[in-house]
DNA sequence: CATCGAAACGCGATATATCGCGAGACAGGT
DNA sequence: ACCTGTCTCGCGATATATCGCGTTTCGATG
């Protein structure tokens, strides 16, 4: 789904001009990557760990234990493989900065359908322990009940999740394409931010009037 | 912040219980528990496994190592002491579903608020990716430029995006606010359909009025 | 019986390490 | 140039364990 934040064998180099700072241990390197990030991508243990591994293998690093923690050094072969590819690394700082953006960008989508899931998962989950609470008491009644409003109105509530989606993403599209030509006024928001108020409040009179 | 799920000693006990079911390594009864809360709650390795070690320090289990996984086994003096406290358990179940559901209410809240932080913090890493953006290409000329309309469609855009998330958020809410009551009938959701099929239809017009 | 302090407890944060998948790089043949 | 198998690499998931903070419990002491 996403795709990898550091291109083939950047993170070795990264990760070595990190320790070339100062001697760190791994889950250190994890926080001050996750802090270039902006706390947007925090890399996870599964991808530092191998690689301090590797480079202690190749003999860019040496290890040493500390209490609980493992301090990674870097070697004198270290800062020669460094320095021998120091122009690499600017490159790679900027790949970052673009990598930084791209992830914020989808995460801005990804949130979206992750609160969609997390809403259907909650309401079903919440049927579910009312069904639970129900049952006990004294109930299960009314099962050959054929046109029952709580299912229709769940089916419907869902349709319109769905049309509020589809709007909603057709309106940031729209706006996105004239926007690269200038010519998204704040007059144009608004319009529309007035315009939705508006259809808030009459599909909220259409329940009123019941 | 969030309440403990697990009331004093209750979680020695359940835990104590799954391992009746069967031996069980830790990572297993952490998913287990998360299965249980349907994903509501996932207990940390934090919590589990400090637990396990005392529990096998008072001889209610043993462990053993299986590969790099650490199986542990109830003992009769565990089963014991299960039986012993076996109405206690009944009473813990009935707290956990009630525990879930107050965990599913305060994420709905939660969930909002983290949200609005989240785009805070988004818009304010997109804007300095901006920044750091337009510095490196060749520009920072139109530093007073006042009028851009670039930067200003884009702030506008962004303002689209805030008004038209709230719109959405706030008509799911009614929504549901009315659906467990089955007042949410299809015509509901066809009007609102065909109102926002007009809004963007008028939005879109007046771009092309230039 | 009240109260006060130590021990127990829940839990997120800290810390380390491995596994397996999928995507990409790369050397070799054709 | 163009496949193709292998090898590397990034990464989430799996797995274990400890630390320190805030709260609750509970027995001792007054």
């Amino acid at each position: 789904m996403t795709p990898p934040v550091f291109a083939h064998g950047h993170l070795r180099l990264y990760l070595l001009a990190l320790l070339e700072e100062q001697p760190r241990h791994g889950y250190e390197l994890i926080q001050a990557l996750s802090d270039r990030f902006g706390g947007t991508y925090s890399p996870s243990a599964g991808t530092i760990y191998p690689r301090l591994a590797k480079l202690e293998e190749e003999g860019l690093v040496t290890k040493s234990t500390d209490g609980r923690k493992t301090v990674y050094e870097i070697t004198d072969a270290g800062r020669a493989e460094l320095d021998a590819r120091r122009h690499e690394l600017d490159a790679i700082e900027d790949d970052l900065t673009d990598s930084v953006r791209r992830l914020a960008d989808g995460v801005r989508a990804e949130v979206n359908d992750a609160m969609r899931s997390l809403r259907a998962e909650l309401a079903s989950a919440a049927r579910e322990a009312k069904r639970a609470a129900t049952r006990t008491p004294a109930s299960d009644a009314g099962a050959g009940g054929t046109a029952n409003p709580h299912v229709d109105s769940n089916r419907a509530v869902h349709e319109a999740d769905l049309v509020l989606n589809e709007f909603r993403q057709q309106v940031r599209t729209d706006l996105r394409n004239q926007a690269h030509r200038g010519r998204v006024s704040s007059e144009a928001v608004n319009l529309l931010k007035a315009r939705l108020a508006q259809v808030r409040a009459d599909v909220l009179a259409t329940f009123a009037e019941r």
